[in-house]
DNA sequence: CAATCGTGGCG
DNA sequence: TCGCCAAGATT
């Protein structure tokens, strides 16, 4: 098929007739191998995208890069083949295996979604954008991206990269968030009726290897011929963006006691909130406040160098505190975990940053 | 609606 | 070293 490059973006979709777009046959030719992705050859031999693989793709992909999740994709899908037995696991198991990847709630929403769609659904996912919208963790973008990819849905797709693309494609100089209604306006009209999970994922993987933030591989792009804002030399500082306020540094205290026989004293976070649903040691609760009352009377040793981590909105710099105590301690807070089933991966990073600085550092 | 919610990589 | 950024959802 001829690619058609003078008739700007009207060579992204097919127009009504059944030839590919500059961006299908950029895609057919360079769609990345993802372990949950079924591509155009596959797709083409009939092979059906797993509803249930894509969702959790999906969701483990939200503000989360392609290289972090690989590994996590991989341990899920190995452990829990389906939804039914995702639904049937223990809390605190998905979550530990979740641990790292950040975004808690995206785990705890991730449970309630798998019991609702295992329980009221029979273990099918609803097939359009609107009843998935309906679900757990599953928003706009999510259920847009299940329906086009799973479904065959039209629906139109709009992350990150999509935004980038097309705030390009159209030189729209509105910042973010203030231009987001226009940039959906722009990619809606550009979803076409045929393909429409390939188009969706054509998008995110132009935005992710081609169209990217900074210094966009423009002589590669097959957009270029219709891309407003190369015309203009100005595509490398679109979309532009609100300025984002500054980070404040927070203070806190973590308590570390391990008893003689290696348990370490560990507690549930609450549900809401930073970590909440996750593991990690007592402490106080970050804002600055004096430590508390430690869990348990001990002989506390402070570290010297304190853990640093900076979360979405602050940094955190947290002073430790260790002891070690008798088969006799009984602690205000918190359980005793036996050594034999404490992982330090168990942990949010902020929690195992804690450990691995209180096994290696110099009492201070 | 603006704030909240993680982490690792990159320039 | 540090700000920016990544296939956003929830409240």
């Amino acid at each position: 098929m001829p690619e058609r490059p003078e008739q700007g973006v009207s060579i992204l979709c097919d127009g009504g007739d059944a030839a590919p777009g500059a961006l299908l046959a950029w895609y057919d030719r360079h769609a990345r191998e993802l372990p949950w992705r079924v591509g155009p050859a596959a797709r083409a031999a009939g092979v059906r995208p797993d509803p249930y693989a894509v969702w959790l793709s999906e969701v483990m992909l939200q503000q989360t890069t392609v290289a972090a999740v690989r590994d996590y994709f991989a341990h899920f899908t190995r452990t829990w083949p389906d939804v039914h037995a995702l639904a049937a696991e223990d809390d605190a198991v998905v979550m530990a295996a979740w641990a790292g990847l950040g975004y808690y709630a995206r785990a705890r929403n991730l449970l309630k979604c798998a019991r609702v769609v295992a329980g009221d659904h029979g273990g099918r996912f609803p097939g359009t954008a609107e009843g998935l919208r309906a679900l757990p963790g599953i928003g706009p973008y999510t259920a847009a991206a299940i329906a086009a990819i799973a479904f065959d849905e039209p629906a139109t797709v709009v992350d990150g990269n999509v935004e980038r693309v097309v705030a390009r494609l159209f030189a729209v100089e509105t910042p973010l968030p203030t231009a987001k209604p226009e940039l959906v306006r722009h990619a809606t009209a550009l979803t076409p009726a045929i393909r429409p999970g390939d188009h969706a994922q054509a998008m995110m993987d132009l935005g992710a290897t081609i169209c990217t933030p900074r210094k966009p591989a423009c002589a590669l792009c097959p957009l270029r011929p219709g891309c407003a804002a190369h015309r203009q030399g100005i595509a490398g500082d679109l979309p532009r963006k609100r300025a984002k306020p500054p980070k404040p540094v927070r203070l806190g205290h973590l308590y570390l006691v391990r008893r003689s026989d290696g348990a370490w004293l560990l507690e549930r976070r609450p549900e809401a909130g930073l970590l909440g649903g996750m593991l990690g040691f007592p402490g106080s609760d970050w804002s600055d406040a004096p430590a508390p009352a430690p869990p348990l009377a001990a002989e506390w040793h402070r570290v010297g160098a304190e853990v640093r981590h900076t979360f979405t909105h602050f940094h955190l710099r947290l002073t430790l505190h260790l002891a070690e105590v008798g088969m006799d301690a009984s602690p205000a807070r918190g359980t005793f975990v036996p050594g034999a089933d404490f992982r330090p991966a168990d942990l949010p990073t902020v929690m195992r940053k804690a450990f691995d600085l209180a096994r290696t550092a110099q009492p201070g």
